[in-house]
RNA sequence: GCCGAAGUGGCGGAAUAGGCAGACGCAAGCGACUCAAACUCGCUCGAGCUUAGCUCAUGUGGGUUCGACUCCCACCUUCGGCACCA
């Protein structure tokens, strides 16, 4: 009789042995061919969830295979451990950010382990350690060295709630909300350090040397925004530039020039008017004594807009005319210049040409302010009236001087501007909705920006030699809305590097995306030369181990990381590269996105209870509960005077949302009841003895994303000392498409339990009734054998791990059929070795067991992926379908090799086949090789 | 509004250089084993009908084709992203 399976014993087992063996130490070999296998690093908030096995467990599977495969594999972990939350625990708890991280990360450290992945626990890198940030300090003085980190007093996103500075692609939604906490942001006028990542635009838009799916270039591409179009000089009518306007205007190229950016220069001779940003510069120096009021009260306005919540949905146009005109370049019309908050300070110049017959926005604000609305392209439809809307299609440009009867926009747009530019009034140009990247964070968990400020050297880089500027341990962390560190005053003063006299620290530390960043370079030497003096030409990473492992040739991770760090990771490679550190373009050569798990749905459980009503409340005498999962047994829904009836939908200490009418009802008002339940009322549970509480009552969960909150949250701890981590990582590969994930399934997981142990039995167990071995069972065997190495390896390359799982399955029912005739022969040796082999990167410790069980040499994760033969694959004789008129009517057996007359003959013998064809006429008969016959009838 | 993805049994999902729709599982039903239950094993399982077979069926409506989940056109729904980007 075999040992039952008893995953808990084995599991700990094999782990220990694994990681005394040094079994998943990954070790430069030049003689053998790499590969670098990375799944996003976890954030230490506390518990690892699901969703973490649901991203590594599968990571882990492909770098298993990968492994078997005969490549040297590296699979590190680490973790991402400056952040807002340990900040936050200190602040509400007392706890020291480093203590709680640190103590989170050795927590999960333990919990990932129960995962049995083939990490190298030797190359774990925790960003928050000073033998990391000090690299990512170096990196920052790197980066201001080439010129890519610059520092600039501007209007930031700012959290009010986290009390720190947002990057743009941390405010979500119309409402601008924050991406942490919903909280709305406020715009605040701060002096921030930026990165130069717009530098790289153009290169991020190139994935041509990169595997990644199209959702994320398509997010990266639509980011990064970029438009082809023009830069036109306008100028301001002499007459309109004010007297005192003497001061250069900021990034306006000659004194009272108007620079605009436009994507259709060829509707240039449509402008009839112009519109700037309220914070353009230009605005107060033109504006007109009359209207200055005016003006002034927009531009009040117009900031407090985005600093209270946006309500209005429907976006009417505002906009106040300063008095002052332009004139248009092509045509010297003199057109009046507005100010609206319809154009952005942010995007282009600040200023557009407005062109209201071909663009709806502009078209949209002359409607409202009767300005005049010409039209410059006759598109096909237009019948000569005013327009209805704007035309912003194809067409033929009109009334625009020597360009009428030029195809609009091409090549009318290159016409335009090659012309604009001989005429000196304008050029080709592009513009990006990406801008640089603010990394600057008003908090103290984070690495250090090594800047110091001196009174007379302005800001000076800390010399890489001081590196690291250590955080403080004994900071105040009351929020304040500036960073704890100003409130430090050993940290704050320092001297000037350059002049010696007094200075003070940069207190702003680096957004947690930075030390992200490069921390798959972190792992190939981590917390590299610590204690090492640096200098500008350090590498943060042993050369040799990078030239061997990078790039990462396979990255797995969430698709929410598109625009954040899948973008900023490209991008410091690229300036790596520019600095000489690495010598490719990309970081990541194949990247690949999992989906979600999401909470489970369930019913909750009904309840009747007695009572009386309190106004709209119903007061408790008596609760009876009948459990969720009998709902058959349920009695009847319903509401009267002193009974309430039905499923609980939500629950808090002292009362019960209850349901009272049937599901298929419609849903109103009554619909649901608020019930009072005095503390200590005995709840009354058919067929369980005693009282229970109101804690023992379940209520109604809809999928939704888990949290905590809404206690829907599945932990893997349990699931692995339930069924262990085999079982656990295989029902996360075989449950949904790993890309979109789904709502968790208590009940699917049985599945898995049934196949591992299956599995297990049919390699220990002899069968009691043998039967004697028929001719063809082992070629049917051996086939399924072959065909189960081709898909699955197929499906690993393939990331189709459910897939994976069911050929696997299947391949286990065909091992089943075969065992009563086979078991113990040569051929059921090899299928059921095999099996085992296809099985070790998904259940590496159930097959480590029966492997070692069998005699066979340890381990089995050193052992080669099994191969197929395409031959083997071929079968003697086939089943193929006869369709008429594309209707299957029958089915045929013919030996794979017969000729297509052969196979003709067979369909239209069939005897339903024949009975369909009877008395009509066959115009053809298709035979796709091996497929189908296809016979044609008319009648 | 714009961009992108996805709609297949009661459920998760298979199948796309066009070729037997529903692989593999879950749930359900029936049966065997058992004193009994659980486990395990076997069978049934898209809907309907006048059931050796036939009709309908992959979000809806058209089209191409001997043949369409797959390709084309129009539309609906859901999800994700962007949102006055000139």
């Amino acid at each position: 009789m075999a040992e039952s399976y008893i995953p808990q014993q084995i599991e700990s087992k094999w782990q220990e042995k694994w990681e005394a063996d040094k079994l998943y130490k990954a070790v430069i070999d030049p003689t053998m061919p790499k590969f670098y296998a990375l799944t996003m690093l976890p954030y230490p908030s506390g518990d690892i969830h699901i969703g973490h096995w649901y991203a590594m467990a599968p990571s882990d599977v492909r770098a298993r295979y990968k492994k078997m495969q005969g490549y040297n594999v590296l699979f590190p972990m680490g973790f991402d451990a400056f952040g807002l939350p340990a900040e936050n625990a200190a602040i509400q708890r007392g706890i020291h950010p480093k203590t709680w991280t640190l103590r989170n990360i050795d927590r999960m450290r333990t919990q990932l382990k129960s995962m049995g992945a083939m990490f190298d626990w030797e190359r774990e890198a925790v960003s928050c350690l000073p033998g990391y940030y000090r690299w990512t300090e170096w990196l920052f003085l790197k980066f201001y060295e080439m010129g890519l980190a610059y520092r600039k007093q501007s209007p930031v996103d700012y959290c009010p709630n986290c009390k720190t500075t947002l990057a743009r692609e941390q405010v979500v939604g119309e409402e601008r909300i924050c991406e942490r906490c919903g909280t709305p942001v406020v715009k605040k006028d701060l002096k921030q350090w930026f990165w130069r990542i717009t530098n790289y635009a153009d290169e991020l838009l190139d994935f041509s040397e990169i595997d990644w799916p199209d959702k994320i270039r398509t997010l990266q591409t639509n980011w990064i925004g970029r438009s082809e179009g023009a830069e036109v000089v306008f100028k301001v009518a002499p007459e309109d530039m004010l007297a005192e306007a003497g001061a250069p205007g900021t990034g306006v190229p000659g004194e009272g020039d108007l620079v605009v950016f436009t994507t259709r220069p060829d509707t240039l001779w449509g402008a009839t008017f112009m519109v700037l940003a309220p914070e353009h510069p230009l605005v107060d120096r033109i504006t007109k004594p009359e209207q200055r009021n005016a003006i002034a009260d927009y531009q009040t306005q117009a900031t407090r807009q985005t600093e209270i919540e946006r309500l209005s949905t429907e976006k009417e146009k505002t906009g106040v005319f300063t008095g002052a005109y332009a004139i248009n370049p092509v045509n010297g019309e003199r057109i009046p210049i507005w100010v609206a908050d319809y154009v952005m300070m942010t995007y282009g110049t600040g200023a557009i040409m407005a062109v209201p017959a071909h663009d709806e926005r502009d078209f949209a604000f002359a409607k409202k302010f009767e300005l005049p609305i010409p039209v410059v392209i006759k598109t096909e439809d237009w019948d000569g009236e005013p327009l209805e809307e704007a035309q912003p299609g194809e067409g033929v440009m009109i009334n625009s001087g020597p360009f009428d009867g030029t195809p609009a926009p091409h090549p009318a747009v290159e016409k335009v501007t090659s012309w604009l530019e001989d005429q000196g009034k304008g050029k080709a140009a592009v513009n990006y909705r990406l801008r640089d990247w603010l990394i600057s964070r008003q908090r103290y968990w984070g690495a250090p920006i090594p800047m110091v400020y001196c009174d007379k050297c302005g800001a000076v880089p800390v010399p890489y030699e001081d590196l690291p500027v250590l955080l403080p341990d004994d900071v105040d962390f009351m929020p304040t809305g500036e960073s704890p560190l100003k409130y430090h005053e050993e940290f704050l003063h320092t001297t000037c590097p350059k002049c010696g006299g007094p200075a003070t620290r940069e207190t702003d530390t680096m957004d947690t995306f930075v030390c992200s960043s490069w921390y798959h370079y972190a792992y190939l030497s981590p917390y590299y030369k610590d204690g090492e003096p640096l200098d500008t030409n350090s590498i943060p990473w042993d050369p040799e181990e990078a030239k061997y492992w990078t790039p990462v040739d396979t990255y797995t991770g969430g698709a929410e990381h598109a625009t954040m760090h899948l973008i900023y990771t490209r991008f410091f490679t690229k300036a790596l590269r520019d600095a000489g550190l690495v010598d490719y373009d990309e970081p990541m050569l194949q990247l690949r996105n999992q989906g979600i798990i999401l909470g489970e749905p369930r019913l909750g459980d009904c309840v009747e209870i007695t009572g009386e009503w309190d106004g709209a409340t119903f007061r408790a005498q008596e609760v009876k509960v009948y459990s969720f999962k009998d709902q058959a047994d349920w009695p009847s829904a319903g509401r009267s005077d002193n009974r309430v009836c039905g499923e609980v939908m939500d629950r808090d200490d002292v009362s019960l949302k209850v349901r009272v009418k049937e599901e298929t009802e419609e849903v109103d008002e009554g619909a649901l009841v608020v019930v009072q339940i005095k503390e200590g009322l005995p709840v009354i549970i058919p067929g369980k003895e005693g009282v229970g509480n109101l804690g023992d009552i379940l209520y109604h969960l809809e999928v939704e994303k888990m949290s905590k909150s809404k206690k829907n949250v599945v932990a893997p701890d349990d699931l692995v000392t339930t069924y262990g981590a085999d079982i656990v990582r295989a029902y996360l590969m075989f449950g949904w498409r790993w890309e979109l994930g789904g709502p968790w399934d208590s009940q699917g997981i049985e599945g898995v339990v049934r196949w591992v142990h299956r599995v297990w039995n049919l390699i220990q167990e002899e069968p009691r009734d043998r039967v004697p071995v028929q001719p063809e069972d082992e070629d049917t065997l051996l086939r399924a054998m072959h065909r189960a190495v081709k898909a699955v390896t197929e499906d690993m390359e393939n990331f189709s791990f459910n897939t994976a799982i069911a050929r696997l399955m299947e391949y286990t029912n065909a091992i089943t059929k075969a065992r009563a005739a086979l078991w113990g022969t040569a051929a059921w040796e090899q299928a059921i070795h095999t099996l085992l082999l296809l099985m070790a990167p998904i259940t590496p410790h159930m097959t480590e067991e029966l492997w070692a069980y069998l005699g066979k040499p340890y381990s089995i994760h050193q052992q080669s992926w099994p191969t197929w033969d395409e031959e083997m694959l071929v079968e003697s004789t086939l089943e193929i379908p006869v369709q008429i008129n594309g209707k299957v009517r029958g089915k045929i057996t013919v030996s794979a090799d017969a000729d297509e007359e052969t196979i003709k003959a067979a369909a239209l013998a069939e005897p339903n086949v024949a009975r369909h064809t009877e008395g009509k006429q066959i115009v053809k008969i298709i035979v796709p090789k091996g497929k189908l016959v296809s016979i044609v009838v008319k009648k």
